[in-house]
DNA sequence: TCTGTAAGTTAACGGTGTTAACAGTTTATC
DNA sequence: GATAAACTGTTAACACCGTTAACTTACAGA
């Protein structure tokens, strides 16, 4: 089945080929909008004809398919390389470098973000058996925090996420045991509620909902990830903006080569 | 300047199939996905030829910016008129019908909630000048319910909304000046992160990244606008409930019409 | 050297937004 | 009532899009 090392060798020309589109699809979305980014435009980007795509990705769908899921990963990379900048037991530390990061990397590829919360590609419905297991890893990535923390014994979660009615606590540990989550419900619940928060925030701020806000938009998540942290009964600490300037300036040095 | 009956009638007519290429363009939206609203796919609705399109409107994008306004509109309706089933005093009441009724609109409406928050068409940008007034109204009934309650004695915000920054009230203060919005900061803030809270949920929600929560989602949201209502330190009532129902059937009958 | 495969080409189909030039009807004016 | 103007719609065309089919070209393996 593998073969030949001559094949192998083809097999790498074709992937950096694959590499070479995606990045002037990248390089287009981001200088032109998403709606530049056009097989014909990519083409010409490359020096070849649109239909010579059709080699290295069976359609456009395909081939935003494959950008999301960069997307997906290059955010799960930002996150967890910047939670594991912090010690394992700074629980309340991870925490919030999850949320600052959330915003942080939204803020640097607005054009992946819309990608993937946003529906900016007309006609275009992700294939939920491809994109959903590159956008579960994120979810892993704050579950895990969360449930190491609990499992420490460092989370006491507000009423709201255990008063709850007992169907919806039966059901959503349904929910997380059917999708492989071993956690607390009422973590996975503060989970999802948390993840609401920041979205609708970076949400609202990307697709301009928030101008009245100006440059205040970025106090107000601070502020609102701070509130999770504490929602937990953790108590974050101004030690994490330090080492988030420092992992931001560390993206910004091997950043841009391949975000 | 105002003229002779005869060309008031003419503009009757105008507006009167401006208004019919809105509606093939929301069918379509309905029907086929915002990716199939062409002019030519509305021309053929309606039996026409596309050109003859540009007689009512300069452009798609113009056509666009009338569905978003629209969209606004009715969004705006659905919250004034189920606040407006509440007695002017319960502000509780008043307060969670609004986020229950936001997300009730959204998933009566998804294409609208696309078009307002998302970004599905590709190249279009909205005109700032134009839509941010029809987008202010909404904004502008939860600042003047929140306003009511808080002219009565009935807030009590929580800490969140009250220890922070000073330089950051300063400005926020600053920015709701400029809007010509005349609350307190406080109230901004919280508004503005209620709206995130609220906004981020139904995102996630419509846009398929909560099914794992599958038919809980609404229970997660329900928790959330109660919480949100609490968080003022309000006492939502179950009551409210029952207002909805009452709201959500009166639209059902009425609404297929003009949305 | 011959052959098969892979990569790339051109040509074409049906779709899109948009413009220009033209026809038909309706309105206003002399 | 005839004539000019305004308005509403048409067809033809341009440049763009995703996609397919048929063809050329290079090149690795026998």
């Amino acid at each position: 089945m593998t073969q030949t090392r001559r094949e192998r060798l083809r097999e790498v020309a074709r992937t950096a080929v694959r590499d070479e589109i995606k990045a002037a699809a990248h390089r287009l979305m981001k200088t032109e909008g998403a709606a530049a980014v056009s097989l014909r435009a990519i083409a010409r980007d490359l020096g070849m004809t649109a239909p010579a795509l059709y080699r290295y990705y069976g359609s456009r769908d395909d081939l935003i398919t494959a950008l999301i899921v960069d997307a997906y990963t290059s955010q799960a990379d930002w996150l967890q390389q910047a939670c594991d900048m912090l010690a394992p037991d700074d629980h309340a530390g991870r925490l919030l470098m999850f949320g600052l990061v959330y915003r942080e990397w939204s803020l640097a590829h607005p054009e992946d973000f819309a990608l993937l919360y946003g529906t900016p590609i007309p006609g275009y419905h992700a294939p939920w058996e491809v994109t959903a297991p590159a956008a579960q890893r994120n979810m892993s990535i704050v579950l895990k925090l969360l449930d190491a923390a609990w499992q420490a014994g460092a989370i006491t979660l507000a009423e709201t996420y255990t008063r709850v009615p007992a169907t919806f606590r039966r059901k959503l540990a349904e929910a997380a045991a059917a999708a492989g989550y071993d956690v607390p419900f009422s973590l996975l619940h503060f989970a999802m509620v948390a993840w609401g928060h920041l979205q609708g925030l970076i949400s609202l701020e990307l697709f301009g909902h928030l101008v009245l806000l100006g440059e205040q938009a970025g106090e107000v998540y601070r502020l609102e990830a701070e509130a999770l942290v504490k929602c937990v009964g953790l108590k974050p600490s101004q030690r994490t903006y330090a080492i988030l300037r420092e992992f931001l300036q560390q993206q910004l040095r091997t950043g841009p080569v391949l975000n």
